[in-house]
DNA sequence: TTGAAAGCGCTAACAT
DNA sequence: ATGTTAGCGCTTTCAA
């Protein structure tokens, strides 16, 4: 009924009348093989409907060609995506993933990482809860294993990072925003403790305040809610004069802005324009759909795991590395108007072409000796 | 540095005073043992920073402790929610997750298939790309350990299947646009060779000629697009009279439909309602927000970790499985309107609270031997 | 209750 | 180029 169910090496050895060396040679390619002694395992095995026992083989090599990949909150929806193209690049190279999610929690994450751990996880992917409440944690299987941080930080010199340019991004969204000659932006993103969070707000400040901006920022989450409940706190409060743009810290809360200001009647984009970042899957189902920063997720997937097989072959090779990603602007109708008639998925500009750098001087922390890489592949 | 990396069991034998085999006891509790030799092997692997190699442990017991998760597509937005609900219930019962994406290519779920059986997972759990395509190679997967089907059937007999009941969710849509006086639906839905597919638009045909509407179906796929194409069909060509409710298969579909009728100025929910299926996180973003099915994500992983540990526990203790959970219709603006003032989120009516049956008697094909479960969690 | 010993299926020395 | 022999770290007989 289920044959190779229980077939082993040696019954392969066996029926090819080959020792079991020799058969392991031939099927894990380790070592030259005579032509013909290599003809008869492969049909013995092909035969027998013979599958290596991974387990053992990790096992006596201590390695399990599997990677863990940690994640802050799957539910996110910037995540999918990643994980789809991590599990892609890993599977092309022989490599399984096994998947956790923290819950956002970082008493979870450790936990987590601890059981990854035991399992032997050749290596681990991991996108930090938290900036500092992470690092303990991230930085004691740092030790243990190779480990490359994605998207968001855990504070200079624990491991590698792979993430876009925040700063760029915002650049890019400023840059934009100045072209359409808005005047009064103000921000809505994240307090959170997370080194995206951070990085965006910061980029925001110091860009808008090159610009002439005032500085406005309302900080809460990076929700939809949280987008809401600041169109709701900039409209109804007399918090200022009526913002023109407003810039988002991801597209969440740009989606939750955009419909608060829908229900309030605010015409976008031409009251107020709004920008989000990301770029997640519903950004262009939005009405207007939502102009935003795409992060390069594809180019972040292979980047990390270049890293992360770098470190596989020499784990000392190098000290902690930085690659930042450039990200694209992706124009549509929330701050252009008339754009994008009609076949809603219309991204309209693909912008920042070259070498990532944007325009501010942006908090990229001294994280490692080595160089913070840019542009689409570092190389 | 890193204490812990490499001690054995060995190490903590020779630190405690005791023999491998007590300590291995102590540790996993698979015999009574010594008062205070259980103390003095405690102290010492604590002190040692001892870690079981779960490789090891997985080779001699013949259980990895790990199931292979196998998703067409995580990028669809609905099965983030599924994944983190399986994960954490795995969690807690020291079951990991290896994740796999097929790309929503039965080929490539052949072959991750065959990969994680070569890793020596202890059970599968899959949503299979096709009802016909997948059929192969999840039957023969499942001829070799434990599997459970989620979301989507492969036709029957093949595995166990915890899904949501799709007949029922479309009788509640139907029900509740016949109690608004809707009168002329069509459904905008996907010719799909996935179950799920099926099943809705089934009973979508069968429901709608019951409450005596003129039966008008438009199939494509499960996208944003084809909702968006599908409004300028209806809407644009001389096909018929111009419908008062759009029931969507999924909520990709609505969320498509409803940016398009928005562009096109036709007013919802007053000229037309619409509906949508699953209840994915974007759904309350849009405007108006969409009336949809939920699907009870949490007690679908709950269930399905229910069976496979059946399974596991005896592999031929039952015949094949299939258990529907019943969904809840979540009311919004996009078929009510004045409603759902503000706070976006808003979710209004729950419905269904009983067990599940349905309007029609739709196809639910004579699965297997077994009964075909209903209601919340069919214990 | 505890210990000694035999492997799980494979790969890696070490021989030849 | 091939075979022989030890184990990888753990669980599990089997004795005591």
């Amino acid at each position: 009924m289920n044959p190779g169910s229980d077939v082993t090496l040696r019954d392969v050895a066996r029926a090819s009348g080959c020792s079991v060396s020799t058969v392991s040679r031939v099927l894990s390619g380790s070592r030259p093989v005579g032509a013909d002694a290599a003809r008869r395992v492969r049909e013995a095995a092909e035969r027998l409907g013979y599958r290596p026992n991974q387990v053992a083989r990790a096992l006596r090599s201590r390695s399990t060609a599997t990677v863990g990949l940690v994640l802050p909150q799957i539910t996110n929806p910037f995540y999918p995506a990643l994980v789809r193209e991590l599990t892609h690049v890993l599977d092309e190279r022989g490599r399984a993933v096994l998947l956790a999610d923290c819950d956002d929690d970082p008493g979870t994450e450790a936990a987590r990482i601890e059981a990854l751990l035991a399992r032997q996880v050749d290596a681990l992917l991991v996108v930090p809860v938290d900036e500092e409440r992470s690092r303990t944690a991230v930085a004691a299987a740092a030790g243990r294993v190779p480990l490359v941080l994605l998207d968001r930080s855990c504070g200079p010199g624990i491991a590698d990072l792979v993430a876009v340019d925040n700063t760029a991004g915002m650049a890019l969204v400023l840059d934009h925003l100045a072209a359409r000659g808005r005047t009064r932006p103000c921000y809505i993103g994240a307090d959170g403790t997370n080194s995206a969070a951070a990085e965006r707000r910061a980029a925001y400040e110091v860009g808008a305040a090159a610009l002439g901006a005032p500085p406005r920022l309302a900080l809460g989450d990076f929700s939809a809610a949280w987008g809401r409940a600041a169109v709701d706190r900039l409209w109804n409060r007399e918090s200022g004069p009526e913002p023109d743009a407003l810039v988002c810290g991801n597209d969440l809360i740009a989606l939750g802005a955009l419909q608060r200001l829908r229900q309030l009647g605010v015409d976008v984009p031409g009251r107020t324009v709004v920008t989000g970042f990301d770029d997640i899957p519903p950004a262009d189902l939005a009405d207007p759909a939502v102009t935003t920063v795409r992060q390069p997720v594809r180019d972040i997937a292979v980047e990390a795991v270049r890293l992360l097989e770098q470190r596989l072959d020499d784990p000392a090779a190098f000290p902690c590395r930085t690659v930042r990603l450039a990200p694209q602007l992706v124009i549509r109708a929330s701050t252009e108007p008339g754009d994008h008639p009609a076949h809603g998925t219309g991204d309209t500009a693909p912008s920042a072409p070259g070498p990532t750098g944007g325009t501010a001087p942006a908090p990229r922390s001294p994280d490692s000796p080595s160089a913070s890489h840019s542009s689409k592949a570092a190389q």
